[in-house]
DNA sequence: GCGCATGATTGCGC
DNA sequence: GCGCAATCATGCGC
């Protein structure tokens, strides 16, 4: 049973009632005091037993305050004690309106807030990056199209790629595990707090509905961290996708080899070097942006220093030359039907830079070394780039010269090579 | 470390 | 979408 414990300062002995005077609950308390008095229970207007209920009111609120200072099975009992006492609703329901018109009850409690725009950002990163949502391969997939469209990768793109997948695949399985974590801990932690406020209920005013804004304050300061979480996520997917595509950047020098096929292609096709789109898959089996890119850089170049190029363009020119004259099979001779690394189509061409007939730089063309120069030695068909101006060249190799005859209009030139190709 | 060569990227026009 | 032109950025020889 409850202890009557004797009372000092606010109890009925100094004859101002519960310690509560001046407080919003006043009236609310004497509005307990009037639902007493009105009934079974003897009146409060100075009777024997109204001041005995008043005494009544100012034990229990005294027992209440001084719960928090006595030992754990002390206060056990007193809560067990006041769980049964026959003032406990009445003073509770006070409490409550109490707590209601204080607004202690709205303390730290919102509107419903609209969904966080910083989250949903993360959130549509994080599904578009493959992370969140089905695991689809689709982060993996979007960059390596992006690298593709924009550049071209590497030939050991594929192990990048790999790379890039199997550490997105790490940080999406760290990403869904510590998710996990936190919803188990955000579960836990919330039941934890229902069952102890459902616990308090039982000894202070707490309503369901401050129960469920609990949880939502719960809910809201989990999320937080939630929102870190995918943050972090975020960052480090960036920070792989900027690794990867910085790696895609990184240049690396084609082998020799490489460079001569294309510099064979080059040369050969200089009326037109617009490989097509086969020609350029087919070219050194490389990604067709990245001979895309080696054309568009060697026309810009070579037509801005035609001069330095020059030497260069002779010296493929009599490559081909001589490898067709020494039968066709040259491995690195790109009009060669041996060589395999590219085939030529018909109106293929070959410059050779020759000075021209008024000491200045002239470039004949001579056709395709499959159909005519090998067999008959004569090329009929000749073009000077950039002019339209077309010349007959008879081309005549033997195991000491080369030399080639040109007539036009009116000049004809005669071009003898020895086996050095002093060109130019 | 510097300068050059060169592969890659970007912005623009067609 | 492709090519051009400018530019960036890196590899490499000295």
């Amino acid at each position: 049973m409850l202890q009557q414990q004797p009372l000092t300062g606010n109890g009925p002995s100094n004859g101002r009632g519960l310690g509560v005077s001046g407080h919003p609950g006043m009236h609310s308390l004497n509005s307990v005091h009037q639902h007493r008095s009105d009934g079974a229970e003897p009146g409060l207007d100075g009777t024997e037993n109204g001041h005995e209920t008043r005494r009544d009111i100012g034990d229990i609120l005294q027992q209440i305050m001084t719960i928090t200072d006595q030992s754990l099975d002390e206060a056990q009992a007193k809560k067990h004690a006041l769980n049964c006492h026959r003032m406990k609703p009445a003073l509770f329901s006070v409490l409550c309106e109490i707590k209601e018109k204080t607004g202690l009850s709205m303390r730290n409690t919102q509107e419903e807030e609209p969904q966080d725009p910083q989250l949903v950002r993360l959130d549509n990163m994080l599904l578009a990056e493959g992370v969140a949502g089905p695991e689809k391969g689709g982060g993996a997939a979007a960059a390596v199209s992006a690298a593709t469209s924009s550049g071209g990768m590497s030939p050991d793109s594929s192990l990048e790629h790999s790379d890039y997948k199997s550490k997105l695949s790490q940080i999406r399985s760290i990403y869904h595990t510590e998710l996990e974590k936190y919803e188990q801990a955000c579960t836990e932690f919330t039941t934890h707090v229902m069952n102890l406020l459902r616990e308090q209920s039982r000894t202070r005013p707490v309503t369901p509905r401050e129960i469920e804004r609990m949880v939502a304050i719960i809910h809201r300061k989990f999320s937080s961290i939630q929102t870190q979480l995918k943050q972090s996520t975020c960052e480090a997917v960036m920070i792989l996708r900027s690794r990867f595509l910085d790696a895609r950047r990184k240049r690396r020098n084609f082998s020799k080899q490489a460079t001569e096929v294309l510099n064979e292609y080059f040369y050969s096709h200089l009326s037109n070097p617009y490989p097509s789109e086969e020609a350029k898959e087919e070219l050194l089996d490389k990604e067709y942006s990245v001979v895309s890119n080696w054309f568009g850089n060697k026309r810009i170049r070579y037509k801005k220093n035609i001069g330095k190029f020059q030497e260069e363009a002779n010296l493929y020119a009599m490559k081909t030359a001589l490898g067709a004259r020494q039968g066709e099979d040259s491995p690195h001779t790109p009009n060669s039907t041996g060589s395999g690394s590219f085939s030529l189509s018909g109106s293929a061409d070959m410059f050779l830079g020759v000075p021209g007939v008024n000491g200045e730089q002239s470039a004949y063309q001579m056709g395709d070394s499959n159909s005519n120069f090998t067999r008959s030695n004569t090329v009929s068909s000749s073009h000077i780039p950039g002019t339209r101006k077309h010349l007959n060249a008879h081309i005549h190799t033997s195991q000491e010269t080369f030399s080639v005859q040109t007539t036009h209009a009116d000049a004809s030139v005669n071009i003898s090579f020895t086996p050095e190709f002093r060109f130019i």
